[in-house]
DNA sequence: CCCTCTCTGCTAAAATATTCGCACGAATAG
DNA sequence: CTATTCGTGCGAATATTTTAGCAGAGAGGG
């Protein structure tokens, strides 16, 4: 039996981190939907393999829907978003909340409406009423 | 030529996945170092291997110090995380900034300092004013 | 009902990654 | 000066990953 992993997603090999991050990004997918948005994708056939091989190691799980396979992940993506924001946390900002949020202010994707700076505030202020 | 990648960190193997995350962790690192923090470590050899295929890559680069090898990343640490960040952020929360921030105020190891919510708070401040 | 299309499961080959041993050179202690 | 220790480069064995081909099953159209 293969031993529990602290970081799931770090035991993956390069395709396997790859289609799992899309199947993560869209939900769910079939394998033709993957092989789509997978960078110098490789025959259907391979991606049904990955697939397999993933689902064979607990990431994924599939639905048959019309004839077809539709996987999804077993884990929820909170769970694992949470890990992979500590990662990135650690090992590129310190450890620091303060540093990371910064970051994530300053990309250029990230403008904010009125709305989300609201309720940015607002959950920082929570924050400050839960003693975080 | 290898082509250039959008998510250097991407087209790595699991091995070096690793080994990159220790020196970016460590800031520069010998190879005795990365051992230390490698999960099931290798030989000292095979260390050595992996750094200077990295370094072959481009990923990191050495210098000689007291007869050994110290490396360190060719690329700023900011840089990588801000690129690390945008996966996390497009694959695990829908690209929401809010609700990645909302995730890392929520991470138990995560208790801010007064002083912490105040910076944040001019962060967010900040982003306001100039229209972000 | 039969043909065609698309999907799956299985298997095997090719490509990559991972590992380590060995020989040589430099620095260090005695 | 010589022996010992530590680190490097090289090269090659091993393990893992990645790829794809093929046969059979089920759905749908005519």
């Amino acid at each position: 039996m293969p031993k529990r992993q602290q970081q799931p997603l770090l035991d993956l090999s390069r395709r396997e981190r790859q289609i799992i991050d899309i199947v993560y990004r869209r939900g769910r997918a079939s394998a033709a939907e993957v092989r789509e948005d997978l960078p110098n994708a490789p025959s259907y056939s391979s991606v049904r393999t990955l697939l397999s091989i993933l689902e064979q190691k607990g990431h994924l799980k599939h639905v048959e829907e019309g004839g077809r396979y539709v996987y999804s992940p077993t884990r929820r993506r909170e769970n694992v978003g949470r890990a992979a924001l500590r990662r990135v946390l650690q090992t590129f900002y310190q450890g620091s909340v303060e540093k990371t949020m910064a970051a994530l202010l300053d990309m250029s994707q990230s403008r904010l409406s009125a709305e989300e700076r609201k309720r940015l505030a607002k959950l920082i202020e929570e924050a400050r009423k839960e003693g975080r």
